[in-house]
DNA sequence: CAGGGTACTTTCCTATAGGAAACCACTATA
DNA sequence: TATAGTGGTTTCCTATAGGAAAGTACCCTG
């Protein structure tokens, strides 16, 4: 709490955890197609490096949300899957694409208003 | 939809809209004192610099989540508030402060069980 | 005439995230 | 013997975000 931006913006926090580069992409791979293999991970996301991959697996592990399951097999296999507390996030994984659903189409039209805005005043400038 | 990780996960596009750095606090900010001055806002974000600060501001300007407006007097004022479209946001806000409220205690215990965990892994490795 | 307030802009610098590519030990298959 | 597949690790490199600090143009106040 001495964090005075927390302190302005109780959401902070959960960005850290959750919407950082990466891991929602691999959440929501794993909350839709279950227990993944590494490599089955790999091909769902296909620009995603194995590097950025594992260390996103480990800090996903570590914060609870996913679970890893190593088979001391030959060859070993090893399994990832959403945990518990990672499904609690699939209501708010809801609302996002609910809301972009029904806004994006406005960001997008005031995205292009105001670039036209601009060009239009530097076109008055110019001219 | 040609890129495959927004295929795979249509969060993103909001991500890189509303969740990247200093983006949600602003907008807490607006939301919750409504419209304010640059250096009122600079004042309710201490660690942000001006520079900062502006561009963010044009970017969810831009995006039509935030309206700027500028009062041409001696000397010059610029008010900034939440749009229509900035407020539609609200309900998400709530939503994760909700899960935050309710959820991260938990990822606070699994990070520590995951670092006692491999302390303990270490320790054995030596002893 | 110095200093302060407004809303920024500009320049410079650095830390870090993230990507590319190679490598690792092991085994089954061809 | 060579290749592929397993789940990564390691090294190197670079782009970019973001911070610090100073500057800008204008005016008012003391």
């Amino acid at each position: 709490m001495s964090d005075p931006v927390e302190q302005a913006c109780p959401i902070n926090p959960v960005i850290d955890l959750v919407f950082s580069r990466w891991t929602t992409p691999i959440l929501w791979v794993l909350d839709h197609h279950g227990r993944l293999r590494f490599n089955e991970l790999q091909r769902h996301l296909p620009t995603i490096t194995p590097k950025v991959l594992t260390q996103r697996l480990r800090q996903l592990e570590r914060d609870g949300l996913v679970v890893r399951t190593y088979h001391a097999e030959i060859p070993p296999r090893v399994e990832y899957e959403i945990s518990d507390l990672g499904r609690t996030l699939t209501p708010l994984f809801k609302a996002i694409t609910d809301w972009s659903a029904a806004h994006l189409p406005a960001v997008s039209a005031a995205r292009h208003a105001y670039d036209a805005a601009r060009e239009e005043e530097e076109a008055w400038a110019q001219g």
